[in-house]
RNA sequence: GGCCCGUUGGUCAAGCGGUUAAGACACCGGCCUCUCACGCCGGUAACACCAGUUCGAUUCUGGUACGGGUCACCA
């Protein structure tokens, strides 16, 4: 069979050879050991975790060794794509602080290895297309999707395995002139990889999981769709070769289309990338408490819009997503609070190959410290980013009494042990909503052991002799000694141990104080607190109790 | 069903032939204390199963079970 005369009656258009391709997209001059890694999400509208858990792993390993990151978008399926979709990916990877040295922006290109959007590309991948049938590795397939979706239950019902392979393979030996003649009468056609049939086994050296072995491909699988647009397997291959990407970084569920790619790459000649697995992430089903892979439709946490809605700090997922990839990263923060994320030695080895169920206590929990190592200054202005998007009226409220708000991000803050009250930012507007009169209510019930009597005499007396400028330890003196004038005991094991004595303890005293004051049980410290708010504010608080 | 991947406490996980089988989150006690938090001390809790190799297996090999993925002109 003439394979040229094939090719060129299937790709007229292309003059271009693979040689003129490599020359146009050269091998990067990059230090010794620099990776170059990319994302290549598809513009569906939807970006989830995996997406990011992915990226950072690209984003470390190609920063820490002074390679390249970038964003190829792979919009080979026009059916799912979704208006500004692109734009969606670019931002959500802005927000959580994922940078890019070059790809695609949200108004076109920044590289030199571009076009960074596949559909574009639809000429560089012709040219190996039309190299591929020129060696007669490639042909052109009529089969209808009946027709497929008949031999396969033709195939099942025979306890075969489905797909287009070997005798299946209706079209692999047409002749030029009947594919002429289908052409000329208008039918659809795919390129298909002509598979070879083999016992052969493959093996690939996974950076995360060690040796990975699998059958040769034996599938005709298709290289270019009816439209002239490259499937995934045809678009990586070319793509990533010529992008000279080093490692490709990709959940495990392609490690089943592996046969297809290393196929691909041999037969054109390249070298592989090295490929990198991931793991998937999981969650606990509810229903059946079954482990199972996160779903966009059942869980919200999959999407990342989810922590951005709940204020979940992009540092704080870093943290949570280093947990989970590198077993060792808890361990380096434990040891050195200070340092950035970034600075942490990322290892491709010490990553986990059994999908990790994603903990929102865990995320909460590192939420926590991380927040209680930024600065108030930090916390205000993070803070009032977020609640810009979501919550209006505190933002307003924020930027109304800036000085409070950032005091009152210091309370507790400069001791020794310092408090962590911030989960997120959704639960700071919630927590800290006591120190604006405009959100502050009473939450709690006065504790039952202050009678009207006493709380009325209380706060009476309290706020005679209260005295602004006392310090801490003056001012608990001043409570202990009302205390006692109550006939509460001032030491709480006392009235443990003797209850009928005393009306209550300084317990209840204290509470009562801090619900007038804070409309909580649960506050820091009153002595603190009361400082924030300032005088004219505690005394307008408390004097409704009197 | 074929092919692949996986399986250490509730969760994330160290471990890489001999360990009292780390640590973190969660949970439960206790201490500190004006509440809560923080912090500290302590506790409950694990090598899926069965063979084999070995003086010795959580660690190596095989099988079973269970979980996951994939078998598209989707990525």
């Amino acid at each position: 069979m003439d394979y040229i005369r094939l090719a060129d009656i299937l790709f007229p258009d292309v003059t271009a050879s693979p040689e003129d391709m490599e020359k146009m997209f050269p091998e990067r001059s990059l230090p010794e050991g620099a990776c170059v890694t990319r994302i290549g999400p598809s513009p569906t509208g939807f970006v989830h975790l995996g997406n990011l858990y992915n990226a950072l792993i690209g984003e470390r390993i190609a920063h820490q060794s002074g390679g390249v990151f970038y964003l190829r978008i792979e919009d080979t399926d026009n059916k799912r794509e979704v208006e500004g979709a692109v734009e969606t990916v670019i931002n959500a990877m802005n927000y959580f602080g994922v940078h890019f040295d070059e790809g695609a922006v949200s108004d076109g290109d920044n590289g030199n290895y571009g076009p960074y959007r596949q559909r574009q590309r639809k000429d560089i991948y012709h040219v190996f297309a039309k190299h591929l049938v020129q060696r007669g590795l490639a042909y052109p397939c009529f089969l209808t999707a009946e027709e497929i979706d008949a031999l396969r239950e033709q195939q099942t019902a025979a306890k075969e395995n489905p797909g287009i392979y070997g005798k299946y393979a209706k079209y692999r030996e047409t002749s030029i002139e009947e594919v002429q003649q289908l052409l000329d009468s208008g039918k659809e056609w795919v390129l298909r990889y002509r598979g070879t049939e083999t016992d052969e086994y493959i093996s690939v050296n996974d950076a995360i999981r060690g040796k990975v072995e699998m059958p040769r491909n034996n599938m005709d699988f298709v290289l270019l769709k009816s439209d002239g647009i490259p499937t995934y397997h045809f678009a990586h291959v070319v793509d990533d070769h010529l992008m000279r990407s080093t490692h490709v970084i990709r959940g495990e569920e392609w490690l089943s289309s592996l046969s297809m790619h290393v196929e691909l790459f041999n037969a054109l000649g390249w070298q592989q990338p090295i490929y990198c697995h991931t793991a998937t992430l999981m969650k606990i089903d509810e229903e059946t408490g079954g482990k199972r892979k996160l779903s966009k439709r059942k869980d919200p946490e999959l999407a990342l819009s989810y922590y951005q809605q709940e204020g979940i700090s992009p540092d704080a997922i870093w943290e949570f997503l280093l947990t989970i990839l590198n077993s060792n990263y808890e361990e380096w923060r434990l040891a050195d609070q200070e340092s950035d994320y970034r600075d942490f030695p990322y290892s491709l080895s010490k990553m986990s190959i059994s999908g990790a169920l994603v903990d929102l206590d865990k995320l909460r929990d590192i939420s926590k410290n991380v927040i209680g190592r930024m600065p108030a200054e930090t916390i205000y202005k993070e803070w009032l980013n977020w609640c810009d998007e979501y919550s209006k009226d505190f933002a307003e409220l924020i930027r109304k009494y800036p000085e409070r708000t950032v005091a009152a991000l210091n309370v507790g803050r400069m001791a020794a042990k310092p408090r962590k009250d911030l989960e997120t930012w959704k639960q700071a507007c919630d927590f800290m909503s006591f120190y604006y009169d405009e959100t502050f209510k009473i939450s709690d019930e006065m504790p039952a052991e202050c009678d009207e009597a006493s709380r009325k005499q209380f706060f009476a007396e309290y706020l005679a002799s209260y005295d602004h400028s006392d310090d801490s330890a003056a001012w608990f003196d001043k409570v202990k000694a009302l205390t006692e004038k109550l006939g509460f005991a001032v030491k709480p094991k006392d009235f443990k141990k003797n209850p009928d004595q005393f009306k209550g303890s300084i317990v209840h005293i204290t509470n009562m104080l801090r619900i007038a004051l804070t409309g909580h049980a649960n506050a820091p410290d009153i002595h603190e607190v009361s400082h924030v708010l300032g005088e004219d504010i505690v005394r307008a608080r408390l004097a409704k109790w009197c």
